[in-house]
DNA sequence: GTCTATACCAGGATAGAC
DNA sequence: GTCTATCCTGGTATAGAC
């Protein structure tokens, strides 16, 4: 059995069209929205997303005026607001959306296999190539999040822990059976958790120096490795 | 020789009071800044900086007002134009105030010692330490970033460079030296200052676990060696 | 040096025509 | 479903008294 995901397997395996994700919000959310019609309502939608992370990367969500938005997304104030009551709804919107999708295509990832080393392996590509399919959105949802009331910056930082939470669990049994050497897995937890989020965080960074996601991976599989394998006698 | 440094030996050697760096801000802004007593000049603008840096980091820069701005200050909004001819300015003021110390502390540290191993070790806690006495400018400066015009964003960036270069730097050297294996390391440079910078992005997260900066910088070096030790015969 | 009062405008939100 | 026109709050910035 490969060990290594691919990229392009991992990109048709989730098919995660911005259309897709839009319509789900869409089904979601119809009572909220004024518009009934699916088929119009979702491809406003899209170009409305779109849009906001576009503006709101560049500048700020804060910053990017509702004015701004209709342009880009080349609707009208009115239209917008069949959407959304509020600015503020429009980003809760689009982080709850979020944090859906990673969080059921993150638990996806770990069955298959009982290896700890794979299984690492498996969620650290996951997690990248997910970041790199949404990148907009994990820029977004990280730069964003202390805007919004603390009820939902609490959510939010349990969808931190979570995901650290898939990685020390994967530690702790690799401990267990002996593969892993003594550690402090929520230490390495967090690490691990901090150079995954640099690779959607420094997107300058990385594409000025043609890194690729596989490559990144490869990197960062191999710095946990050598820190997780046992001292060679 | 001791090799590690310990945040109080740190702290005092740096002696960065927020009045030291306002007063040397002061100075350099003399013409600017339309106060000319340097006691009243110089408190002031600690409280407006304070007060700045504990909203903006609550809700944002953007999100401030100079009415919450003025009243966490302690002072009226006409006097905050005193010190600053626009909000666009007081941001600039505080980023590039930031940028200049943080230069010159970490520069001082390479200094006095040969080897690399110590070398990493010293940048290591030194950034760490740094992080942690100013920590509401690093997070703000982290944050705020995006929102300055594209050429102050490019300084920003230069700064970044800056300190991954003293990273990888002494990382070459050392295997030169053949004390660290052949490995990549513009990578690893990139990836210890992700998890550097996790130190002061999370707070939440490494407060809650009651971990101390000493601890943090212990299990960085440790990660860190572990990735760049010669593979044991 | 600092305050209060005010000018002025940008932005969020909505009503009502089409 | 979508647009235009308009309301009105709350923001930045300044003038002039103290």
């Amino acid at each position: 059995m490969n060990v290594d995901l691919k990229f392009k397997t991992f990109k048709s395996m989730v098919s995660l069209s911005a259309e897709d994700l839009c319509r789900e919000l869409f089904l979601g959310n119809r009572r909220s929205i004024k518009i009934k019609k699916e088929g119009v309502a979702v491809g406003n939608l899209v170009r409305i997303f779109n849009a906001a992370l576009t503006l709101s990367n560049q500048k700020g969500f804060k910053a990017m005026s509702l004015r701004d938005l209709s342009v880009e997304a080349g609707l009208s104030m009115g239209a917008l607001y069949t959407y959304f009551k509020s600015k503020d709804e429009l980003l809760r919107m689009i982080l709850r959306q979020g944090r859906m999708v990673v969080k059921r295509v993150l638990q996806g990832q770990v069955e298959g296999t009982d290896d700890p080393r794979t299984q690492l392996r498996r969620v650290i590509q996951a997690h990248l190539y997910l970041s790199e399919v949404m990148q907009p959105w994990f820029y977004f949802s990280y730069m964003e999040t202390k805007n919004l009331a603390i009820e939902e910056q609490k959510r939010a930082m349990q969808a931190e822990l979570f995901t650290e939470r898939i990685l020390t669990d994967i530690m702790k049994k690799g401990q267990e059976q002996g593969i892993f050497r003594p550690m402090e897995t929520e230490l390495a937890g967090a690490a691990i958790k901090a150079v995954l989020q640099d690779w959607y965080l420094k997107r300058w960074k990385y594409a000025g120096r043609k890194i690729t996601v596989e490559k990144y991976a490869s990197f960062v599989v191999g710095f946990v490795t050598r820190y997780l394998e046992p001292q060679r006698p």
